[in-house]
RNA sequence: GGAGAUGUGGCAGAGUGGUCGAUUGCGAUAGUCUUGAAAACUAUUGUACUGCGAGGUACCGGGGGUUCGAAUCCCUCCAUCUCCGCCA
């Protein structure tokens, strides 16, 4: 959520910069400027009256206290003429209040100064490459058939279980899912993160301090008889840990891992973009978060790319890394850099991970604060990343490792897997 | 799930209708003293909104109510503890 002072000081330059992401704020932001006046002046009235009772309640206290009943009952008489103001202006207070608010949930928000215009993913900037795509052989096939050709993972199972999107993962495919798991979970722990195991299931002010909710409600499944929703990224309890929380300036850098199965209701996604595991309804990932002083958050945001990167490399798989324009930008951060991997078999590229700083955004709903030197407290700074999400880094690892008769495991892993290869 | 108890500032813990945003202790910060430290003493020490400022307002788990006036009384929700039931 944007800070209203930020609305305050210098609405333009935000309307112009809003417009990199392809969002017209214009008509909300003057809106909000016209009731944030309103309710100020409100306010001011309300408080002015407030204080008068409070003085003529202390008073009545006093003459009771003195004997003095009748003068007392006077003043009871005229305070109650008070309240009756008192009450509409709170009221008026309340809903402008609850207003402003709900414009501000509408704006997403600012993108950093050096992410790119543009309005489709074509328009996303590719800022690196790595590694070679090797040619296959002839009789190479995409991650579905190897699944089912060595038995890895039953995607028919999953419909009868539950449904499409919740595949059973079985023998080797099992044992390949935790191996990843904690290989992620470990190259974490050496770049400094420290692991958490968060709660599944989240109330509401959690969906609303990351910013899932009201925006993104339908991507979520809801227990609506306990009004928990089931999380769709470990962003959503890790991040909510701060919720509320004033950090001292040494206790900073804050850098967690969790690993978490995640659960994406997915509405609206068909064809082949969600054959096999391209999109699933639950799947797992390992997250990196981070709450970062506002000075040294583009510094860490750069040391989690560059942990990403590491772990794609030692997967030994083709990457490349692109910055999100602002058309592809997500509605709550500042910058995004997307990591996809190169699926040899199905000739395109899959994205496996999503780096952000949400700057202040995510902070101002969280009320996640730190004292700066002169002892006021400031907001922190958000991050996180997919560290990495498993579907589709074990799509791109059978598809790209697979020969005639066998699938070769990453060096790297083998420790993890002990084994070689699937055959 | 049932019954009972409790929820106050970083922590401990007073306060049961009126000068209470809240006694006190501990902790923390600064100062005095000291070569330095400790001790002792002194001062400061919640958050937010609002106002140019002096200041004003709100918040004692959340929400609502009674009252001229609520941390204090009532309702409700949430959390914790104890007992019972059920159970990985």
């Amino acid at each position: 959520m944007i800070e209203i002072a930020k609305i305050r000081n210098n609405h333009q330059e935000l309307i112009e910069r809003l417009r990199i992401k392809n969002f017209d704020a214009e008509k909300i932001i003057t809106d909000i400027l016209v009731f944030d006046k309103k309710k100020r002046e409100i306010q001011m009235k309300s408080d002015e009256l407030l204080s008068k009772k409070n003085t003529l309640t202390k008073e009545i206290g006093n003459l009771y206290k003195s004997g003095k009943a009748e003068e007392a009952n006077k003043l009871k008489a005229e305070t109650l003429t008070f309240n009756d103001s008192i009450a509409t202006l709170k009221e008026e207070f309340n809903t402008l209040d609850k207003d402003i608010l709900e414009l501000l949930y509408l704006i997403p928000n600012v993108p950093n100064s050096s992410v790119p215009k543009g309005k489709t993913p074509e328009d996303n900037e590719t800022i690196y490459e790595h590694g070679e795509i090797v040619e296959l052989n002839k009789n190479a096939v995409p991650h579905w058939e190897l699944a089912s050709k060595y038995d890895l993972i039953d995607f028919d199972l999953g419909v009868k279980i539950t449904g499409a999107g919740f595949p059973v993962y079985k023998g080797k495919g099992a044992k390949l899912q935790r191996a990843l798991i904690n290989f992620f979970l470990d190259e974490a722990e050496n770049s400094g993160y420290e692991e958490v195991i968060p709660p599944l299931l989240v109330n509401e002010a959690s969906g609303y301090g990351t910013g899932q909710l009201p925006d993104k409600e339908g991507q979520m499944y809801h227990s609506t008889v306990d009004n928990f929703y089931l999380i769709p990224t470990a962003e959503v309890p890790v991040t909510n840990i701060f919720r509320d929380v004033i950090l001292r300036k040494e206790d900073f850098p804050q850098k967690l891992t969790a690993y978490t199965p995640c659960f994406r209701r997915e509405a609206g996604s068909y064809g082949k973009d969600v054959r096999g595991l391209n999109r699933l309804h639950q799947f797992d990932k390992v997250e990196i978060v981070q709450v970062q002083h506002p000075d040294d958050s583009y510094k860490a945001l750069d040391g989690m790319v560059e942990h990403i990167k590491g772990l794609l490399e030692k997967l030994e798989l083709p990457y490349r890394i692109l910055k999100l324009c602002g058309g592809d930008l997500g509605f709550t951060a500042a910058i995004t850099y997307d990591f996809e991997v190169y699926s040899i078999a199905q000739d395109k590229w899959l994205e496996v991970s999503s780096v952000s700083n949400f700057e202040t955004y995510q902070a101002n709903r969280l009320k996640l604060r730190f004292k700066n030197k002169e002892g006021k407290t400031e907001l922190a700074h958000t991050l996180n990343g997919s560290a990495l999400a498993l579907p589709r880094i074990v799509a791109a690892l059978l598809e790209n490792n697979q020969t005639e008769n066998e699938i070769n495991i990453p060096k790297a892993l083998v420790p993890y897997t002990r084994f070689k290869s699937i055959n």
